[in-house]
DNA sequence: AGTAGTTGCGTAAACGCTTACGCAGCAGGA
DNA sequence: TCCTGCTGCGTAAGCGTTTACGCAACTACT
């Protein structure tokens, strides 16, 4: 009968404690490993479980449990077209550690920052999520930061920047953008770059600085930035247009984010400024497709599956061990070298060597 | 205490019960509008909850309401690059559909087929999900689809044909292919294009066929059809190399997907070929960021939030109404015009220009 | 042999909610 | 007045686990 699958009854661990004439506590008991057991009672059980296709009921598990076996991502700022790229890439990295821990991950792809903060506190209110790994973009945001730990809730940072102190319960995986923007930068020197324009998107962000340091410290010179209206293709494409009108015009550009750099590319292509020739373009994150651009753009990496890896063990840490806090780690970023790079025109167009 | 924010009693049904002294079955029903109840103890206990900021235990209620409130999106085939697009677009689109009937989506980016559907049944035993959503691609498994329908758990597939007949708690959202090829291939075709070349993916895909009508229903000729080994950029790339060996060369590209329409347009790139000067180009999903490339691509547009909104009305039928079942539906297709399409050269030389 | 400590397991009370059932109270018709 | 039927609500039995507690049985000492 159709309907009756519907509400088919599942094996409950009752039946399989009858079944063996042990009581449910020894089953629960013999499934976890946890608290008193003889061995070979535990395997006998076991067997019988695994003979019998028995598997548990979540919500059983959850309620008397008290926890949940779900995590949440959640990032700061609106998810326009960035849901395709930065974030899906990272809940891939997180999603594959948490596989190994049995825990699940609930990511929420829809409506605004707002929104979404909303329905995140529901989630933690309904005890539907046991921790939260938050995407700081760029910023940290203090308060909030607050506001969850002082909910209770585990909760792992992924961040540019480790504000101090941190709360009860939070733990921060940092970001290095040094290292692959110094990379980049020594890189384009070596080329022989000295003027370099900037097209970022949030002033306070902590990679301006970093870039702005790593420029000093080659003896170069950052001619412009340019700030875009969000972290889009359009924004580093209108952005680029600011830029094209200041001078002198740099010969190396950098892209905050590759998403900029599709607009970026874009914007040179259609006034005729061919890349590398004329320009020399980096960006960063080393999303899959940029590397399909034409040309290949060349960008910072960041280890996705590593910097998952790390953000979900400091969050088991947090749920599992009760760790009441844990020391920040820091990810590492590296320069992958393409084709949208090369040395600087000898003969810069506007302004003619003697 | 820190530590006591851990475990930190959240308020019960049963105290907000105790503070307005009715019982909590009475709060439950007010809650729900279920059963028997007067409105206007209804309205005074819903006050209560709001004031005393109640939120619901997830857990306890689907282990006692038997329902999760929670569908997960699954689909055949790997995730690679393709993580990043068409998949994450129809998330979203299913997402916005699924909040307004409060259900939560569950969503797995890692591991192969296999080991995906085994954690999906995994969470159907285990009670984790109330249904399923899975994206055919490109062709529907029958015998998956039985065992899902076997286990009782309501589906809804979004596949490009319609298998017949349909098992229990089964539905099917049918993605129009014909509309979208139809519509551009007539468009090239007044363009003056006669011949043309296809890179598919998989030889069993139903798209393969319409196409082949369209084209000759516009007397054209399809000229060759290659198949990428995956439906990735670097895919295209390859049988985009193989199209290159060729003769005669094709006027027009039409790309299965955008994802391998990325790698068309750098093979192209690589051997001279402009676009879409010497060749026209249209892909079909329209991805965020096929805009963005260099040209901007012609393609085959999906409305992702009406599928999703179909697919998830189509589920809920399935699950609240305990439809046994429903008529499939169609979401239509359409062309998206940009720069990567022109009229053909009028001397298709494959010979340099003197 | 008596005591203390340990081990393995069963009993039963949670966990926080939903809902079948039944019982008053009341209205309306005979 | 009695019976019937409906309404609004409380009682209590689940839902399928986990786990604190306690009790035998056994070991290892004195």
């Amino acid at each position: 009968m159709a309907s009756s699958q519907r509400t088919a009854k599942r094996l409950t661990i009752r039946e399989v404690a009858q079944a063996l004439g042990v009581s449910t506590a020894t089953v629960s008991r013999a499934l976890h490993g946890r608290g008193r057991i003889n061995p070979a009672t535990r395997t006998r059980i076991l067997a019988q479980l695994e003979r019998m296709g028995y598997t548990p009921n979540l919500h059983a598990q959850s309620l008397a449990g008290k926890r949940s076996s779900v995590v949440a991502l959640e990032y700061l700022g609106n998810v326009d077209i960035l849901a395709d790229s930065f974030l899906i890439e990272l809940a891939r990295g997180i999603q594959h550690s948490l596989a190994s821990y049995h825990y699940r991950l609930l990511l929420n792809l829809t409506g605004d920052c707002e929104y979404r903060r909303g329905v995140l506190h529901q989630w933690i209110a309904g005890r539907a999520i046991d921790g939260v790994i938050v995407v700081a973009n760029p910023c940290v945001d203090t308060a909030w930061m607050h506001a969850l730990s002082a909910e209770g809730v585990p909760t792992v940072w992924i961040a540019y920047d480790v504000p101090h102190p941190l709360p009860p319960h939070t733990g921060v995986v940092q970001l290095n953008l040094s290292a692959g923007w110094r990379e980049a930068i020594e890189h384009l020197n070596a080329l022989g770059h000295r003027q370099f324009g900037l097209i970022a998107v949030d002033p306070n962000d902590p990679a301006l600085e970093v870039i702005q340091q790593a420029i000093h410290s080659v003896n170069g010179q950052l001619a412009h930035t340019v700030f875009a209206c969000d972290d889009t293709p359009s924004g580093g494409y209108r952005a680029t247009l600011d830029l094209l009108e200041r001078k002198p015009f740099p010969s190396a550009l950098l892209a905050r984010t590759d998403l900029l750099a599709f607009g970026v590319a874009q914007a040179l292509h259609r006034y005729g400024i061919r890349l590398p020739h004329d320009v020399s373009l980096v960006g960063h994150d080393d999303l899959p497709l940029t590397q399909w651009m034409i040309p290949p753009l060349s960008s910072i990496r960041i280890d996705y599956l590593e910097l998952g890896q790390r953000a979900v063990a400091m969050l088991m840490q947090l749920i599992e061990q009760r760790a009441p806090s844990v020391a920040p780690v820091c990810v590492a970023t590296r320069l992958v070298v393409r084709d949208s790079v090369a040395p600087p025109r000898p003969n810069p167009k506007k302004e003619v060597d003697p």
